[in-house]
RNA sequence: CGGGGUGUAGUAUACCGGUAGUACACGCGCUUUGGGAGCGCGUAGACAGGGUUCAAUUCCCUGCACCCCGACCA
């Protein structure tokens, strides 16, 4: 990708109404967008951050037994009043059309995966099974906050799973775990994302969320560092020590809640009558669970943990490019020429590259642009690094630049791929 | 939803009851090219409505938007 043909660009100034870090650099880069509060567009380069993250989960929903499909985000009011939560429900968008008719956008999508799922589980053999979506939720949240931490409309990743009892609930639940454990490793905040005890669970004692610490949270946690869990401040006063080793040796934290997993058990199964056949032919409730991750809250979270005061920092992983490279362009057109062979060559590699081919932009406009945008590998051809004999390759967390060839570059690329 | 703050070019800001200034960005020209270049010229702006006043971007009221604190929540 040339830099110069970028839809986005980045600014230099901070915008004055944002005040979170992760809104300040992402805006700043070109990343994001703010419609209104809590309402923000994924430009070019964030959106392919948003679906590497995307990608992911993908992978470990679908390792984990889930089927992707893709439900409305327009429901009908009868389904949310049969559930109750027309009415409960204080951040339920809800819309009319010109006839009076009245739907709601989805917050969450129970009221559609289980009328749903009625249509495809009647019988024990049809257990248990596991759907998710990546989709676009809307509450209405009273006050949005955090740039793209807590939104008006996010996109989100929900999976619903369907059991015969509460042991294959708890079993399912556990495997979830486990795969939410890997997706947070696999983005880069693992060491910093804690298995959290909260209140609300069923047949353990609480519910589970993943807590990763960073001052932008919103939540407080007590950290064991010991077994590497927390506790959610909401049920410290009756839980005041580590919940594995019973040590009282407890921090106090900030922290962003990235993922939760809910035993729903029957909740919602009953008020649409999802049932199954079991092996004697009686009929029993389908029991219920369901796990969410905010892909906007994750991107965001990577973004206040992993930064600096130049810029981000992202993690291979989600990089929207794994090479920035800079071409600082000499008199006779050397460099020129050499940027753009290696462009090619690293293409045909199949390495994403975002080319700055910009000319009329100086050099400290290019680093500093390179340090906000945070891909991994810097890679700087100028008539000053082919006098010394080739480019320069710096990691973006590193301090100082390697001289190396495009040669080597190429190999230690093709070596990672 | 309670409390507080702020609304000036695309962005960041200054001043002011009487002609709205600067920087960056943008356009043109020339000179530049290793940490957000220089000179010249140019385009572009007072959230909306009402009130006070000879005169309002400025003062007052209402609305709206955005931000912060709280409550609520992925």
């Amino acid at each position: 990708m040339l830099q110069s043909q970028l839809f986005a660009k980045t600014r230099k100034e901070i915008p004055a109404d944002e005040v979170s870090k992760n809104a300040k650099l992402l805006i700043r880069g070109g990343f994001v967008d703010k419609l209104q509060a809590g309402v923000y567009t994924y430009l070019p380069l964030g959106l392919r951050v948003l679906k590497k993250i995307e990608n992911i989960i993908r992978e470990e929903m679908n390792a984990a037994g889930g089927e992707e499909l893709l439900m409305p985000s327009l429901h009908p009011k009868e389904n949310w009043e049969k559930t109750g939560r027309w009415d409960s429900m204080d951040d339920l968008y809800k819309v009319a059309d010109s006839s009076g008719r009245e739907n709601a956008l989805g917050p969450t999508h129970e009221e559609v995966v289980v009328p749903l799922a009625k249509q495809f589980i009647s019988s024990y053999k049809n257990l248990p099974a596991a759907v998710y979506q990546f989709q676009n939720k809307f509450r209405m949240e009273l006050r949005a906050k955090s740039g793209i931490l807590r939104g008006r409309e996010f996109i989100m990743k929900d999976l619903y799973s369907f059991h015969k009892d509460g042991d294959d609930l708890k079993r399912y639940y556990d495997v979830m775990k486990t795969s939410y454990k890997t997706i947070f490793n696999r983005v880069g905040i693992g060491d910093k994302t804690y298995l959290t005890f909260a209140s609300g669970g069923s047949f353990s004692k609480y519910s589970h969320e993943f807590q990763t610490l960073t001052p932008a949270g919103e939540d407080t946690v007590y950290v064991c560092d010991k077994c590497h869990l927390a506790i959610n401040e909401e049920i410290i006063s009756e839980q005041k020590t580590c919940p594995d080793c019973g040590s009282d040796n407890l921090r106090a934290e900030k922290a962003v809640e990235v993922g939760n997993i809910f035993e729903l058990k029957t909740k919602y199964s009953k008020p649409f009558n999802l049932t199954y056949k079991d092996e004697s032919g009686s009929e029993r409730d389908v029991i219920m669970g369901c796990y969410g991750i905010g892909l906007g809250r994750l991107m965001g979270t990577v973004v206040e943990v992993l930064s600096d005061e130049s810029g981000i920092i992202w993690p291979d992983s989600i990089a929207p490019f794994q090479t920035h490279l800079l071409l600082l362009a000499d008199a006779e057109g050397k460099a020129k020429a050499e940027a753009q062979k290696l462009y090619e060559a690293l293409t045909k590699l199949g390495v994403e590259v975002l080319y700055d081919d910009r000319e009329d932009k100086s050099a400290g406009e290019k680093f500093a642009d390179a340090d906000l945008l945070g891909i991994p590998y810097r890679v700087v051809v100028s008539g000053k690094s082919l006098a010394s004999g080739g480019i320069e390759v710096k990691r973006r967390n590193d301090t100082t630049a390697k001289m190396s060839t495009a040669d080597e570059f190429l190999r230690l690329l093709s070596a990672k791929s």
